[in-house]
DNA sequence: CGATGGGTTGATCCGTATCAACTGAAGTGG
DNA sequence: CCACTTCAGTTGATACGGATCAACCCATCG
């Protein structure tokens, strides 16, 4: 079937398919993705890389720590989470990404990847070579400016949740965490209230800081403050006020 | 004094120095700070724009969040602290920045700053205005990976203090941060083993997701273990090898 | 000289970790 | 097809780490 693949991940190949070329301006991601906010000039440089299309099964990785840094990776299908392993080999997870976010750029400063990216449901990624991104920014202004707000972006959002660790309790936690969720499948056309979760309890524990039994309370209190119906992994936000309000009160 | 000067900024400017322009190449942070791993021919087109020099007085915001994004600035002299403003006005401290730091990528993203800058000495900084920067950058491939390389290490940063909040407990945090410190001042051609802090207890406990009193206790609780002597904000590490070994323990 | 701010230390309380038992769903193999 | 295991999740009991509240010291400053 596939012939003899690239790396070392434990990427799964489509079997008889041949490798999809996708284009940014004829993606319906475009405006999640790496072209948001691109000038269509731009976007059109992009055009020009036709980035091949990859399947993740499920709890496959698709990178991993340490390992040579050569692409950044464009969710297209699913949702993975990215984590660093600790010194005692326990897992931290420090974000889950799903179509249109980027994975890899922590892989840039060092020349290899910094952490693992894992499928948890099988996904689709975009795989763009950093090196011809780099050529292309060196190029055009636009496309490089669209690069350095992907990564200030990223910045951004750790600061965040290095606050939520820093100086929030349980439920604070999984209020931020599931008002973050909600808000991103919205922006990506699905409910805001009602969706099914893609990671355990103990992968939301461990990018919560917290432990999973404590997730699962903190579920069951929400549930009996009529705040969400939950049921496993499906989940529905019956009262989001109340949601945001627990959110708010932050700290203290 | 100072004439009418720039931005809504506190920073004090020199009474009657006129501003004084940089070099990279002839500076001596050079290797820690934005030149660092550039070729020769790369610092020569950051030579090209000179950076001015201000001071910013101990206790002066650099820059606030919110405020336009224009520059990213370079640590010459003293230490910063880059903190966010929490919903009900507490700050969180995500950082502190010393001699060849870079702060001020996180308002890349947004035209915006998103964090504060504050002095905790009287400090001096490179102003490097960022289209200034993207110009080069423009022009030289070196250079766009140099700043594409101090953004991921940022990010990378953010990773590990992300695992410390969220996996480990104040002991261990406490050990984490020395052992950083010291490393960077050693880096810099200061003591490893013997310091000042430049930053109160509070501002520490803000940073490792912890209270100013049980910072004090842990300082405590080092110096009765013998691994630290603790006056004030002198300390002197005692038993560097015993220190890493509460940092490694980690988690658990 | 009293006021103020940084730091230390003690007593107490609370949130969450930890340990443990149990349920239900999903494989797995005889 | 039914026992068996395995895994995710829930819930309860208990323990402990760190937050909180409070008293106090010391240096600095107006």
């Amino acid at each position: 079937m596939s012939s003899a693949c690239s790396t070392a991940s434990d990427i799964s190949f489509p079997a008889a398919i041949p490798p999809l070329k996708t284009q940014c301006s004829s993606c319906n991601l475009r405006d999640l993705c790496l072209p948001c906010g691109m000038k269509p000039s731009d976007v059109d440089g992009l055009d020009g890389l036709k980035f091949s299309r990859t399947k993740v099964k499920a709890g496959a990785a698709l990178y991993h720590e340490g390992q040579a840094f050569r692409n950044i990776y464009a969710v297209r299908i699913g949702t993975f989470k990215s984590s660093l392993t600790l010194a005692d080999g326990r897992e931290q997870v420090n974000g889950f990404q799903m179509a249109g976010e980027l994975m890899g750029m922590d892989g840039i400063a060092n020349g290899a990847y910094a952490s693992n990216a894992t499928a948890l449901e099988d996904t689709e990624v975009c795989t763009i070579p950093y090196e011809d991104l780099s050529g292309l920014a060196a190029a055009s202004p636009g496309m490089q400016q669209a690069v350095g707000r992907m990564m200030s972006r990223e910045i951004v959002r750790e600061h965040s949740l290095m606050m939520l660790l820093g100086s929030m309790n349980a439920e604070e936690r999984l209020a931020a965490f599931l008002i973050n969720l909600s808000q991103r499948l919205k922006l990506r056309g699905y409910s805001a209230d009602e969706f099914h979760l893609r990671m355990s309890r103990a992968e939301i524990g461990s990018h919560l800081g917290m432990t999973l039994e404590t997730v699962s309370r903190t579920f069951s209190a929400f549930q009996q403050q009529g705040i969400l119906e939950v049921d496993k992994r499906h989940i529905h936000i019956t009262d989001m006020a109340a949601l945001k309000r627990v959110f708010e009160t932050g700290v203290h």
